[in-house]
DNA sequence: TGCATAGTACGAACTGATTCGTATATATTT
DNA sequence: AAATATATACGAATCAGTTCGTACTATGCA
């Protein structure tokens, strides 16, 4: 599958998608300005209903028009999504080493025992393989 | 210090300037093109002078202007830069947690045996704390 | 000295992303 | 049925980043 790169405003549609699935322009620009509010931005409807749009077009979400309100729902994993954009982060900000990006996170992130595990656990697993 | 956010355009030219020093914009505009020849692009000398002076305008490079030839190096280091280029990816495409985003790095790319030893001491080293 | 060369300054065009106003169509309510 | 509310479509303004042309200035060389 072709990569994907998502820009902001487009990642956070997409979340509110993977988290609740398919929904309208409306329940979405709901969750926006919910998520918003804290910080006192709030976004209006219409702008949604654009990037929706846009996003349609791209490929980004599937849209089910077949009713008044159309249903949206996210055309890619949020998996798939995460590895294409943290492929070009660590290419861009990384020189390419996922590596180095790895232990910058873990050198500098406040971390707990119980994330520690886990991913030691990951360690052990992958070197089984 | 507070947080910086590099363009992707700004963050190539500090490489430069973190891997060779102070240097002119002749010599990063050379560098720059260099690296790209492989890939066709070629940037114009300006392009790369107007870049570096917005830089400085926003405190990423420091200049020498006491001579004629402009001479620039970098202001803030590359780990300051990684991490708060890091911070902003996580919170934008990780939800925040940068144990999600090392899971799905160490899951999906290709990592040596030493590699991941190297992770599994920092891990270590980590938990003596 | 005067011309060619190499540098900086800066405005403006261009691009992609975001935001929104307005037009129009479809439901819903009274 | 008329008025109101709620959708989508879409053009256009705006914004940040990038790119470059052109003007201007300083250096170096014939």
């Amino acid at each position: 599958m072709a990569k994907v790169k998502p820009t902001e405003s487009e990642i956070q549609i997409l979340e509110i998608l993977w988290a609740n699935g398919a929904q309208t322009v409306r329940q979405v620009n709901d969750a926006i300005n919910k998520e918003q509010e804290k910080s006192g931005k709030q976004t209006g409807y219409t702008t949604t209903l654009k990037l929706m749009q846009i996003m349609t077009e791209k490929g980004l979400v599937d849209r089910d028009a077949s009713q008044r309100k159309h249903i949206y729902e996210a055309a890619i994993t949020k998996d798939q999504a995460r590895n294409d954009l943290l492929d070009a982060f660590v290419d861009s900000a990384f020189g390419g080493s996922a590596m180095s990006l790895v232990m910058q996170a873990l050198g500098n992130q406040r971390t707990s025992k119980k994330e520690l595990k886990a991913i030691k656990k990951l360690i052990s697993d992958l070197e089984k393989k």
